[in-house]
DNA sequence: AGGTTAATTATGCAAGCGTATAATTAACCG
DNA sequence: CGGTTAATTATACGCTTGCATAATTAACCT
């Protein structure tokens, strides 16, 4: 004789706000264990619903990942040009560097979340693709700023110096982003954000303190 | 009725090779899957012996992984600073850079076996241990050096100065390798080597490329 | 209101996980 | 050469995993 109210309750909720609970939820515990920490069953407790829903949104687990790191691959890249604002290209620049190396970009979770989607990454072609487009993407944008703040200041560089000089930038970057997100006792606070300003400013040959005051 | 020959055949190995092997095994498939893909069977198998044999060397899976931790860190830091040698401190920081972007301490393997510890090293007291031990290790002679180069080219630096400059040359050398393990296939040769040695002499005010180039 | 249906839960299954323990056997010693 | 023993294999247990399917039920429609 089983009461009633034995069977869990729930609310329905729409496609998107369900899909959207479900990839949050994927994208914390994928930060936290890895993606084979990311079990099925734990995604769907933190997301407060059973696993069988998950089946019923995404095919496979493997559509779910993908997902989230579609969807975490893009808010990182908003998230970082949002910041790039300012009147000249070397404010822009200059903001740019100050918020890659600020939270939110800068936190524990985000570089969990890149260390476990790595290896990920590696072994499948639809995620690889994903990861591309998204790294051009931003050191494109990122080499056509470095031009700009470069032709202002009255210093030509061909198209070779100008990638060269990218990639520096962005291993700096990548550099602090990583070391901020890794050992965030380590620093103190607006520590990174002078070091990548001056360290990328003597990288290109410029002073891009004063347009980070100006800003 | 059991033919004989039904047992696998084995050799007997003492302790500290078959321990080795256990190592490399557990160090290879982490940097393939991440340590919880790194299961006790892919480790045997890999190894070439059977399961039960790991927990008569090691008493349970997370003191094999701290093992294969503990001697990958020292081995990473031995490697690179094994290349830093030179008549001058100059030349010796040109020599550390080069050995610290290319290969074998830039590549695939290194890096998803950094990615596949990191999570698990937040989790674990006694990882987060070897871990700080390392980084600093590393980050302190790098400071030395630098305070020393410093010193010949008659440029007098304060101890916070000198930090600064080590952290931001830390994180050129960490986002350069980073890049380079995780897309080989976006640098030319040398184009690492010559990009750390351009952006760490301007972002310390000298010129590294003849040290580089007398060594 | 009450029937309909898609969102959600519940249950089950085969494979893989870490760990424990018993059975073998290669290598060494006297 | 035969006995001893530690290195190694074999087997098993309980738990977790991803996936499948059946059973419910909240919300919408007329």
């Amino acid at each position: 004789m089983t009461v009633p109210g034995d069977r869990r309750k729930f609310r329905r909720e729409g496609a998107d706000q369900r899909k959207e609970a479900l990839v949050r939820a994927t994208l914390e515990l994928i930060a936290e264990e890895g993606v084979r920490g990311a079990t099925v069953r734990a995604i769907a407790e933190r997301a407060e619903v059973t696993q069988g829903l998950i089946r019923h949104y995404f095919s496979t687990k493997e559509d779910l990942v993908l997902a989230a790191y579609t969807r975490h691959m893009g808010a990182m890249t908003d998230q970082t040009f949002a910041s790039a604002v300012g009147t000249t290209a070397k404010a822009r620049l200059a903001a740019l560097l100050v918020a890659s190396v600020t939270p939110p970009v800068v936190d524990a979770a985000s570089v969990g979340l890149w260390a476990g989607f790595l290896n990920h990454v590696r072994q499948d072609a639809r995620m690889q693709d994903v990861h591309a487009r998204t790294y051009h993407g931003f050191r494109d944008r990122l080499e056509a700023l470095i031009a700009e703040v470069l032709r202002d200041a009255g210093r030509g560089a061909d198209d070779r110096e100008c990638r060269r000089l990218a990639i520096a930038c962005n291993a700096v970057i990548d550099g602090l982003w990583l070391e901020g997100g890794a050992l965030p006792q380590a620093f103190e606070a607006g520590e990174l954000a002078e070091i990548a300003v001056q360290s990328v400013g003597a990288i290109l040959g410029l002073d891009l303190t004063e347009a980070e005051a100006q800003q």
